[in-house]
DNA sequence: TTGTTTATATTATTATATATAATACAAACA
DNA sequence: TGTTTGTATTATATATAATAATATAAACAA
């Protein structure tokens, strides 16, 4: 498990390690099912507080990426239900920022390229 | 000028005001050139400091969506440069979104369809 | 001049969010 | 019995967010 931390960021680090777990798992580095590292070990590697991985993996594990077992550890939840459309926050999310790059002049083509080269990046590994 | 703020929101309220108004000036609401509120005046109609809208403000005239003048307040900017490409930061935040939805399953027709819809509300207004 | 309106700067205070620290607890298994 | 795991507790420190009350500087109108 290789996460790159910025500390000078203002992300905070706990969203930071969320963000690159749901990214390791959307490109196929995370498996379904696939166990994470211990809480401890994660922290001492990046050399932050434990609570921090904690708080973390509490996060995931409410958003559903993530199961966890007191004996067991986390792991990628094998058992993901796939939703049929965007949620209305989602819709939001997306909304703000393809304003962004409309209103700075970005054309529809590329939005489109850069939405699909994305996802292709995804699915194809 | 309407703003509607959710103070339960984790979103810090001057970021809630700053979306709004790049959201304003994307769909037409908020011509180039055209006058925004006194801070003044949107402080008290929304019920909040003035520090905390100046702050979106800054933040705005940062990103480069506004110019403010001593006398004459401040106006969505007539001299926006149009951007080439998407940034770097941008890009990431795009992956970032794109990837939580591949996880959950959203098809690439979908979130084509989705951006399509988006961009073309945005251009057509 | 005088007064008004504007963004901006200053200083202080409060509340919340973030991160660390040191432990302790509960569960499961070797 | 001992170890490893997530989880809970309590305390502390720091940063961010928001409010509050003023003051300043610039520009214009009366």
């Amino acid at each position: 498990m290789l996460l790159k931390l910025d500390f000078s960021m203002n992300t905070p680090i706990y969203m930071q390690i969320r963000n690159q777990i749901v990214l390791g798992i959307a490109n196929g580095t995370l498996k379904a099912g696939e166990k994470l590292p211990p809480i401890r070990t994660l922290a001492s590697e990046t050399g932050i507080n434990t609570m921090t991985v904690n708080k973390a993996y509490q996060l995931l594990k409410q958003e559903g990426y993530l199961i966890t077992d007191r004996r067991l550890g986390a792991m990628v939840n094998p058992d993901r239900v796939p939703k049929l459309s965007l949620s209305l926050m989602e819709h939001k999310e997306l909304k703000l920022l393809i304003s962004e790059f409309y209103v700075n002049g970005i054309s529809k083509e590329e939005l489109l390229n850069a939405c699909s080269n994305i996802y292709d990046s995804l699915s194809k590994s």
